[in-house]
DNA sequence: ATAACATATGTGTAATATGATATACGTATT
DNA sequence: AATACGTATATCATATTACACATATGTTAT
């Protein structure tokens, strides 16, 4: 395959976005929900403040979209392909986990 | 969904490994060849010690596999399903590409 | 044994990410 | 306007990552 530059980074960037748990563990809750932020910080048990910061980055690579009523931003998923792409990952790794685990 | 801790760490680490375009690189070359570290160093424009630790990391978490003959180490892709996971990502970014380029 | 080559590892440093805490901002209510 | 509430941002310490450069290790040939 022939790829540039400009897309592996983008795609690293987006990679860069998933590797953290707790921005997944957000993805995960909104497949369902759309959801304020108080809720998600509830859901995912981590202070929300940081949970505002892992917020705008998924927006900001537009994982995410939100709207905003009154003083509640409701976030959801703008993209449910990123989703399906977790899920094979999560596939991936828990095949990994139970045939042999990383020899680190 | 339900997914344990262990599992969304899990998958947050590979994707911290996916989070680089050397590597994405590597795995991309290696889609078609076994090859050895120089080709790839020559393929990827990368100094070799870099090549060798970005290898390691990918051997470490078992995206490539490798064999020693004589003095090279061929490496090849071990589990060619997470270059299709590689290839939807890239399908996804170029899409959000063309649409509309993320808001920096 | 030495030389030449392929690959890996050690080390230092700069850049970036992380998460905790404090605080600011915006909106609705009284 | 004062308060309360939801959300966002700023700041800071710490941890992680990245890469460059030097050097080590292993292998083959002379």
């Amino acid at each position: 395959m022939e790829v540039s530059d400009a897309l592996l980074n983008e795609a690293a960037k987006i990679y860069k976005v998933l590797s953290n748990s707790g921005r997944i563990k957000i993805l995960y809750f909104l497949e369902n929900n759309e959801a304020d932020v108080s809720s998600i910080v509830e859901e995912v048990n981590l202070p929300q403040p940081l949970v505002s910061r892992q917020l705008a980055m998924l927006h900001q690579y537009q994982l995410v979209s939100r709207i905003k009523k009154g003083k509640h931003v409701y976030y959801k998923l703008d993209d449910p392909h990123i989703l399906e792409m977790v899920n094979a990952m999560l596939g991936h790794v828990s095949h990994e986990i139970k045939h042999e685990p990383h020899h680190y």
